[in-house]
DNA sequence: TTCAATCAGTACCGATCGGTACAGAATTGA
DNA sequence: TCAATTCTGTACCGATCGGTACTGATTGAA
């Protein structure tokens, strides 16, 4: 342990909390005094463990999405499961996510893909969604192209598009999250969404 | 004909500029300075003009929805042609808006709807998002309903889900055009959510 | 017990925010 | 020609923006 004192506030605790103030009023909307209001500490205390807000923005979406990568397991861990049920799984999961009601509505990651590319919105942050973007993108494809080995997907069914579908399916329910909807509603039209896949 | 001096600007264009300018910044990420250097004109006159920031926006995006809506034509307009075939051209329709070079990615009804909930988004710009969203889907619920009566959806349908599920498709488009995927990639992604349909 | 290190809190920085007062230029009707 | 009216442009308002200098409190090591 290093000398000097210790830190009056949990940093891990702290991310969280600044996760949320963004996810609420995104990047350009929240203010470093929305900021040190949430988070309950100063502003020289933020600016000491964090850098500064674009910085503590991109710590606190990829702690957002390192989070939100676990939701993807279920894809793939019952692997005997028909690919058509671990995808409702799947979605479900998303849909109980952008409307959890402990959380603001939809996904921090699709709120700040349509806030980027404005003036006020760093580099590094767009950067960082497209790297996020490109990962999942080839994720979900090698998933596909497995499971149209395994004979899970029509031949000839172009996996690409099938990936890129299914996010769509995942902005769109975040987008429909923040229009309102409920959790019952949004997983009747993740319902309808599956009925590309045959079974 | 009043008196007094002319307005050195025409109104309808320096709005279409101010569509242009939160449309890529949103909310707020636009500044009063960025919007008086895109319409070239100075504050007072902007002020006199459209009254202050919130009533230009919501003027702006209320603008913007009067246009979008003629994209709404062809779902209806060639009532001969099989429901599947004029969804195709109205999602087509919808990917060039998204995708086109002469606007910024995506839509702004979209990004200003992911934007709301946040501390500094006024409430008369959620107003009018919730009534543009409200009338969009019942006008759609009412289209699939009549579809479904014509035979051009398969018996027990609901219509409902269907129309949340078009939204969805819309939605998730706007937002994979603001990551940089192709009017082709789109293309094809629209093809693969048009599959729940027959035919 | 002393010292260097690290933190918290106040108070402040220049820049920019949304918005406006005011003076001068242009236009119309009388 | 002249007054009433409406615009333009400058210059400014208080408030807030992101960010920091500085003082004092707290800590571990010597």
């Amino acid at each position: 342990m290093n000398a000097g004192r210790k830190r009056a506030f949990d940093k891990e605790e702290a991310l969280t909390k600044a996760i949320h103030v963004f996810w609420e009023n995104g990047y350009s909307g929240t203010s470093l005094t929305d900021l040190t209001a949430a988070l309950g500490i100063n502003k020289p205390s933020l600016y000491a463990a964090f850098g500064n807000k674009e910085q503590l923005f991109t710590a606190a979406l990829d702690h957002y999405m390192e989070e939100a990568r676990t939701k993807f397991l279920c894809l793939t861990d019952p692997s005997d499961a028909p690919l058509k049920a671990r995808l409702k799984t799947f979605l479900y999961g998303i849909v109980d996510g952008v409307t959890d009601c402990e959380s603001p509505k939809g996904c921090l990651f699709v709120k700040t893909t349509c806030e980027s590319g404005g003036v006020g919105i760093p580099e590094e942050v767009t950067a960082l969604l497209r790297d996020v973007e490109q990962e999942m993108e080839t994720e979900l494809t090698e998933l596909f192209e497995a499971e149209l080995q395994r004979g899970q997907l029509p031949e000839g069914t172009q996996v690409k598009n099938i990936a890129l579908y299914l996010q769509l399916v995942m902005s769109g329910l975040s987008v429909q999250a923040k229009q309102g909807k409920s959790n019952e509603e949004l997983k009747g039209v993740a319902d309808i969404a599956l009925q590309i896949l045959p079974g």
